[in-house]
DNA sequence: CGACTCTTTGAACATGTTCAACAAGCGTGG
DNA sequence: CCACGCTTGTTGAACATGTTCAAAGAGTCG
């Protein structure tokens, strides 16, 4: 529905200026599969965005570092995501696979794959793209203006909402990764989630990779 | 130069998926003026996002608001930068008039306006756009990860590139509003430029909306 | 089982905030 | 033109939140 409204609303402006030139045929298939393990880097910032991609499966971490070695995830990508589409012809961020993960690949000028189903994927790609801006800028509220334990309550309940997961949320990534996402330090993740357990509202399984949420009124209570 | 690079590498994507299907001709002109004085709403979080803005002088701020009244300015744009543009049906964030600023209006609907010039102006909204999102993302990075004297040094240097001002720096906003944009408070603020005045850095005139950079090398070298 | 990594916890510390007061512009009106 | 009052900005001191440093506990995988 968001989907829908986004790709609608923007469709005056992308389409006024200039008319599809559509080059020669070109192999193209629904994007070529490709797998990463845990931690492998999927390109580097800097890198030629020759491609785009979408997870079939795993998670994905785009981020970017300071010369000395501060690291500010900008989001997690997860099945269904599209990520890596770009302004520019560099990728201004670089992307590592959190887990194990599959993704479709798209060549970037591959206009037949875009076209196809009456550009189904071309919508999706700019949808991705306003959607990217969107949470862009919800997160620098995040950074800019929460405590700890907001940030973590609206990642808790951002992740949720996005598996459709009713309470029990998977983490694919490391506390590390949070950390470095929510801009905050590992400990102080750790401590904020020790802190919502103990009061009731989330639940730590010793699978630290999982969190159940208990109280989803408070949660959000908390995220200001 | 970039916005050429990022219209063009966008094209193919934004323009294999529909067909402009331009409506009946309607009243165009290159976009009404309108005049807001210093403070002024230009549109609230949640309007229907009718139509997009360009400014023409003076400045606009971009924010939200959480409810205990805590605010995060997402931008400033100055005269030449577009704002307004959504993706949804509303707009995500308020904007409002830092100085008194005179703003050129687009009826988001404005198909023939769009495609005047070979579509120059649609190509404007989507480098917008762009800008937007590359520029959100950076400032991340800041918020998340940057200490305050090295969001200051991030600030003013930002600020002298986009007005391509030599060494004196304008600032249209005050320092309430340069906290809310960079996750500090006023008194932070405040502190952080006398501290760069008192190494010699910058130059702080009487009057207290003007900046005079100094030292650019060393601010570059304090902004991370 | 043992080595590793990841996570948690504790204690000291630091950066930036909060609270408070003062200074300095600026605009208004006498 | 100056006096007054308001807004904006600066400075100081106490404080708080989150960080840093350090160590121990827990899970995983060979």
């Amino acid at each position: 529905m968001q989907f829908a409204l986004a790709t609608a609303g923007l469709a005056p402006l992308l389409n006024a200026g200039s008319a599809p030139h559509l080059g020669p045929r070109q192999e193209a298939g629904v994007g070529s599969r490709r797998r990463f393990e845990a931690d492998e880097e999927i390109y580097a910032e800097g890198d030629r965005a020759a491609h785009f991609y979408k997870v079939v499966s795993g998670a994905v971490r785009t981020y970017k570092l300071l010369d000395d070695g501060r690291r500010q995830i900008a989001g997690f990508h997860l099945p269904g995501d599209i990520f890596g589409v770009e302004a520019g012809e560099e990728h201004r961020f670089g992307a590592e696979a959190v887990t194990e993960t599959t993704l479709a690949v798209h060549r970037r000028s591959d206009r037949e794959a875009l076209a196809r189903d009456g550009g189904a994927l071309a919508r999706e790609v700019v949808a991705a793209m306003m959607g990217a801006l969107d949470r862009a800028q919800e997160h620098m509220i995040l950074l800019g203006r929460k405590s700890a334990k907001e940030r973590i309550a609206s990642f808790l309940l951002g992740l949720a909402e996005r598996t459709r997961s009713a309470t029990a949320v998977e983490l694919p990534m490391s506390r590390g990764d949070i950390a470095d996402h929510l801009g905050l330090t590992v400990e102080s993740v750790s401590r904020s989630l020790t802190q919502l357990e103990r009061a009731g509202i989330i639940e730590l399984p010793t699978n630290r990779r999982m969190v159940v949420l208990r109280d989803k009124a408070t949660l959000r209570r908390l995220d200001a």
